[in-house]
DNA sequence: TCTGGGGTCCTAGGACCC
DNA sequence: TCTGGGGTCCTAGGACCC
C-alpha cells in the first residue's frame, strides 16, 4: 500500500508577514495588491482567519476586501521573502519524505511508504511534522494523509486549519462522494458548469456516471475525472522537476495604447525574466508576449528563435518587436506580460549556439 | 463579483520532412 | 498531377491550480 501526504501551509503569506510582525497576529490582515482607499484595480492574494470573519477570500477584487474592512492590515506581496521561508519549510518536509515533490510555494506531496507501514504510523509521522514546522518555524500548516496524491489533496482541504486528516483506502470513495462535484480537484468553474448541465452535481453523482459518456465529451480528461472521482489516482510523486517557462506580468496603472508606456513595462519585465533565468541557470529558445485589453480578451504571440539564447536583451528586443508587429494600435490595453519558454540547463560554459 | 501574477498541461491546425 | 501516412515543430488558445 501507498501512504502519500500532501502538506498545505495556511494563508501562507500572511503568515510569512505575522512571523516578523508580529504585531498583525490576531488582527485581520490581508496580502494583495494596493487597494488604494478603494480604488485599487488588483485582487487579494492571501488572507488570515480573522479577516476571513469578514468575507475576505483570495482572489476577491481588493476593493471589495476593503469596504468589507478598511482598518485591516493591507501588506504587498513580498515574494523573495516567502520564497526564503518556504525553503526552509520544505526542507524540513523533505526530511521526512522517501519521495518529495514540490508543487507550489506552500505546499508539497511526500511518499512515506517506506517509513511509514500502516495508517496509524502514518499519521503519527504527520502530527510530528506539523508540530515541528510549528515549533521550528512558527508557521501553521495541514495535512491530508491518504493513498494517494488526489485523495491525500483533498483530505488536506478539509483539514484546514491547522489540521490532519487521514483517509483509509476503503474510505475514500464515501469521503469524496457527497462533495459538491466543483470541489473536485481539476475541475474549475468551466468544467463545473458543463457537469451540472450533466446532472452531475456531486463527486458521487461523476464517480457513478458511465465512463463512456464522460470520454465522448471530455476525452481523456474524462476518463482521469472518473478516476478521481472514485478516489483514484495512480500517478507518482514526482521528484525532478523541473520549471518549464519563466514569466512577468503586470496590469498597468490604467488603461492605455501609449506605445512608450507599454514597451517600457516590456522592456523591464523582460529584464527581471532576464535576471530570473540567469539565477536559475536556463537559457531559452520561445519568447511570448501576452496582452490583455480593457474588455479582458486576451491574445499571446509568440516567437522561436532559431538557437538557444541565454541574452537578457533578446527578451525585450523580440518581445517588443512582436509587440509591434501584433498589437492592434490604439486598442487599450489592460495588462501586458513576457514569458521565455522552452528552456534547457545551460551551463555557461558551452557557447549557446550548441544548444540550438 | 468586473476580476493579479505565477505557473502547468492539453488540443489542434499547419508547415515541413521523409 | 494527384496522392498517403507518420513524426515533429511552431503557434494560439483554453482550462485549471495556487
Amino acid at each position: 500500500m501507498r501512504l502519500i501526504a500532501l502538506v498545505d501551509m495556511d494563508y501562507f503569506y500572511v503568515a510569512c508577514e505575522e512571523l516578523r510582525h508580529p504585531e498583525i497576529k490576531n488582527r485581520p490582515a490581508v496580502v494583495g495588491s494596493d487597494p488604494k482607499q478603494g480604488e485599487g484595480r488588483g485582487v487579494v492574494m492571501t488572507a488570515n482567519y480573522a479577516a476571513r470573519k469578514f468575507g475576505i477570500r483570495s482572489g476577491m477584487p481588493i476593493y471589495l476586501a476593503y469596504r468589507a474592512k478598511k482598518d485591516a492590515v493591507y501588506l504587498p506581496a513580498d515574494f523573495d521573502y516567502y520564497e526564503k521561508v518556504s525553503k526552509d519549510v520544505m526542507a524540513l518536509v523533505k526530511a521526512h519524505a522517501d519521495k518529495f515533490e514540490q508543487v507550489s510555494i506552500d505546499e508539497a506531496f511526500i511518499d512515506i511508504s517506506k517509513r511509514a507501514k500502516s495508517y496509524d504510523e502514518a499519521l503519527e509521522l504527520a502530527k510530528g511534522l506539523q508540530k515541528e514546522i510549528r515549533e521550528k518555524m512558527g508557521l501553521p500548516c495541514s495535512i491530508g494523509v491518504s493513498v494517494n496524491k488526489l485523495v491525500a489533496k483533498m483530505a488536506s482541504d478539509d483539514a484546514k486549519p491547522n489540521g490532519i486528516k487521514l483517509v483509509k483506502e476503503d474510505e475514500a470513495k464515501d469521503f469524496l462522494s457527497k462533495k459538491p462535484v466543483g470541489d473536485l480537484y481539476g475541475v474549475g468553474r468551466k468544467m463545473r458548469k458543463v457537469l451540472e448541465d450533466f446532472g452531475y452535481n456531486t463527486i458521487g453523482d461523476l464517480a457513478k456516471a458511465n465512463p463512456v459518456v464522460l470520454v465522448e465529451r471530455f476525452k481523456s480528461y474524462g476518463a482521469e475525472l472518473h478516476n478521481y472521482a472514485n478516489g483514484m489516482d495512480d500517478s507518482d510523486v514526482q521528484e525532478n522537476w523541473e520549471v518549464k517557462s519563466i514569466s512577468r506580468e503586470r496590469t498597468l496603472e490604467s488603461d492605455t495604447s501609449d506605445r512608450h508606456e507599454i514597451t517600457k513595462s516590456i522592456a523591464a519585465m523582460s529584464k527581471e525574466v532576464g535576471e530570473e533565468l540567469k539565477k536559475q541557470g536556463f537559457a531559452y529558445k520561445v519568447v511570448t508576449i501576452k496582452l490583455r485589453y480593457s474588455d479582458f480578451e486576451e491574445s499571446m504571440r509568440s516567437r522561436s528563435l532559431t538557437h538557444r539564447s541565454v541574452d537578457a536583451d533578446e527578451i525585450a528586443e523580440v518581445a517588443i518587436r512582436l509587440f509591434d508587429k501584433y498589437a492592434e494600435t490604439g486598442e487599450e490595453l489592460r495588462k501586458v506580460g513576457v514569458r521565455v519558454s522552452n528552456l534547457v540547463k545551460f551551463s555557461g560554459q558551452k557557447r549557446i549556439t550548441e544548444y540550438a
